[in-house]
DNA sequence: TCAAAAGTGTTCGTAGTACACCCATGT
DNA sequence: ACATGGGTGTACTACGAACACTTTTGA
């Protein structure tokens, strides 16, 4: 029986300079198979799995600044990998903007909605991962973990947008998230863009670390 | 390297007549070691590790009404256990107050607040489940797997609050759940108390399987 | 001076909390 | 009748969505 770790790692990215922004997932495809793969591998005797997934993304895929990384539900079905029983334990990896990603030759950024033929279930890993970074984009501030520094408003909407895969209102957003304390204005301005405009107030987020920022939508407790 | 299950499962249950029902945890202590530990065990070739925990709890524990069993996070600190490194994929375990349970003579349900000494890091796989149960209570339906089939809102009230550690106001929470069609109205009534007072109208949960129910507190998509 | 982008303010709806008050039953 | 518990109704608050309007810059 094996153990694997795989990490779904997602930054986002601009895949084309005429289109917005994109979410995209680290694939790699060893051997020049056919089909494309989550990053991953075996855990050795001394680690626990969270470091041998940072192990592993740093030392084959040359990505050293994940930001946050959590764990997603383990896979195991008994068929998952036709060859050897091969459980696997799941990662949810998050980069920001600003780090520097050059992959190696059998490795590629790939958007989420362009996703090419996966082997196994890792589809449906990267599905989870989409959905889990969905659901805590909107009561935590894990936004800080694909954000780069400092940003612009106008910006972070974008990486919402992307990463929820539909527009939010930018006023609404500085709005909600200066409420929570999970960013704070840094008194920078930035460039102004190429067609005019005002120059935008730079903002970073308060922590480095994963806040929930909304816990209790109901039920919270007295007083 | 050895992998197990381990399953932290809760039931609502009356510890002593006199006070209130109290959140309890299904504990083992095999040949009469000193710790308690939770129960659980290995996997075998040809199960998931769901269908594994299910098997375990049901052959060693007597435990068949498990009405919810998800995933926590997996425990894989390599000392975790001194004598062989054991990775331990962790389950919440939940069953309803009308199932009949009689654990063996090494089993016992202890009171999540008065928890004896156990092995290892048996006790913060039980704050986890505590947690991820309290959080879900808030935005799922999860209760349906801790009441009866039909009970008054009293009772469910008493339940959110043996979970949820405080009081609940049995008034809202019959109109939030009743809000998101949770529970509905069975059209009976239950049986007036000991000290006499209206018949209680009886309710039942929508749906016997999980379902979010308030799935964006906050950024819900346009429209 | 006009377009473009950023920022401010206002309105509206809705969900949840708290709590007072009314209803049905056993003794 | 009255105590006991169940149920209904009604403010009040707060947060978020939508969108109009104002401000600041470059061309």
């Amino acid at each position: 029986m094996r153990v694997e770790v795989l990490s779904a790692v997602f930054q986002i990215r601009e895949v084309d300079a005429a289109s917005a922004p994109m979410l995209c997932v680290l694939l790699t495809r060893p051997d020049s198979a056919t089909a494309w793969s989550l990053p991953g591998g075996d855990i050795a005797d001394d680690e626990t799995l969270s470091t041998s997934a940072r192990r592993l993304l740093a030392e084959r895929m040359d990505v050293r600044d994940v930001a946050h990384l959590e764990q997603l539900v383990v896979f195991s079905d008994p068929d998952r990998v036709p060859t050897t029983r091969t459980i696997a334990s799941t990662y949810l990896g998050l980069v920001p903007t600003d780090a520097p990603s050059a992959p190696p030759g059998d490795a590629a950024w790939h958007g989420v909605d362009r996703l090419p033929d996966l082997t196994f279930d890792h589809a449906a890993i990267i599905a989870a991962a989409r959905h889990r970074l969905a659901a805590k984009l909107s009561y935590t501030n894990i936004a800080f973990a694909l954000a780069p520094a400092r940003f612009p408003m106008s910006e972070l909407s974008e990486i919402y947008c992307a990463a929820l895969g539909y527009a939010v209102d930018t006023t609404n957003l500085l709005r909600i998230l200066s409420r929570r304390s999970v960013i704070v204005a840094t008194g920078t301005v930035g460039k102004t863009g190429r067609a005019g405009g005002r120059p935008p107030a730079l903002y970073a987020f308060a922590d480095n670390e994963l806040r929930v920022t909304d816990e209790f939508a109901t039920l919270r407790p007295p007083m």
